[in-house]
DNA sequence: ACACTGACCTGCGAGC
DNA sequence: TGCTCGCAGGTCAGTG
């Protein structure tokens, strides 16, 4: 499932293959995927604008053509490949985009949680979707994450879950920065201390940084679009791992907030 | 106002 | 072997 590294990946490897491409028609095979406007207009308007601006905000892909901005969202399963277009589809391929060089970008989903809308150029991502600040964002810092942490009643781990709090992170990354953090999933974020909250956005920082110089992960099934598999160097420590890499103690999971919660009971105070 | 639950979807694996 | 059931999880609408 991508999370902010695949998405990024994911973005500079379509930035790599299809910026500058103009767009000559769109077919669209599950219209639920469109949002905002019927699929007949969203074909419309897409057509014969080129690909200029490629960037993210949180997990959203963001891609500036000559006058709209078309927003994806990958959820769970999403993703991109660039093919040719008399290659066989299958039917979890939704969305066709034929290309001015002869290709096509294809948009499959196998479960059809994916979403893609038009916005105007301009639109302000600063509070886009109700998304909190970037992990490497200046107001991502050590005082905001004992603030936020302090005025809710939730666990830690619903607490990075929340897309409001900081943008990008889901279950695997969070389970990933808690342990490296040695903190319980299931811990009240009220009782997070200033230290803490600083060592939180420093390992943020960093393991997501290490998982994009990787490009993305292939944790479960995902491997991100284009045939561009994840190769996440430094491995899950905790999420879905059956014994600790640190102490060896057996990992514990539970449902926090809803989600598969992993975690070292030896490591993780 | 906050926090939790279910819906959206399909494939897969466990259990009978 | 074949069926049913539960689970995977990001986001948002609905509920308490």
């Amino acid at each position: 499932m991508p999370e902010l590294p695949e998405v990024e990946t994911v973005v500079r490897t379509l930035e790599k293959r299809i910026q500058g491409q103009e767009i000559l028609a769109v077919h669209i095979r599950w219209p639920g995927v469109i949002e905002g406007q019927s699929p007949e207009e969203f074909a419309r308007r897409l057509t014969h604008q080129h690909f200029r601006v490629f960037h993210r905000r949180g997990k959203y892909l963001l891609f500036d053509l000559d006058r709209d901005m078309l927003v994806v969202h990958l959820r769970m399963e999403g993703k991109f490949y660039v093919d040719d277009p008399g290659k066989p589809l299958d039917r979890h391929m939704h969305v066709l985009f034929d290309l001015g060089n002869g290709r096509q970008l294809r948009y499959h989903d196998v479960r059809k949680f994916g979403r893609m809308s038009l916005l105007p150029l301009d639109t302000d991502l600063t509070h886009f979707h109700d998304l909190g600040p970037e992990p490497w964002d200046e107001g991502f810092n050590a005082g905001y994450v004992y603030r936020m942490a302090h005025s809710r009643r939730q666990p830690l781990k619903s607490l990075l879950l929340d897309q409001s709090f900081v943008a990008g992170i889901g279950n695997i990354y969070a389970d990933e920065i808690l342990f490296a953090c040695q903190l319980r999933p299931g811990r009240a974020s009220r009782r997070l201390t200033h230290a803490q909250a600083a060592r939180l956005v420093a390992e943020t920082q960093r393991i997501l940084s290490e998982a994009i110089r990787a490009g993305g992960t292939t944790i479960r099934t995902y491997t991100s679009s284009l045939g561009v598999s994840g190769r996440f160097q430094l491995q899950c420590m905790v999420h879905e791992q059956k014994f600790c890499r640190v102490c060896g103690s057996p990992i514990h999971c539970r449902r926090i907030g809803g989600r598969s919660s992993y975690y070292c009971p030896h490591c993780q105070k």
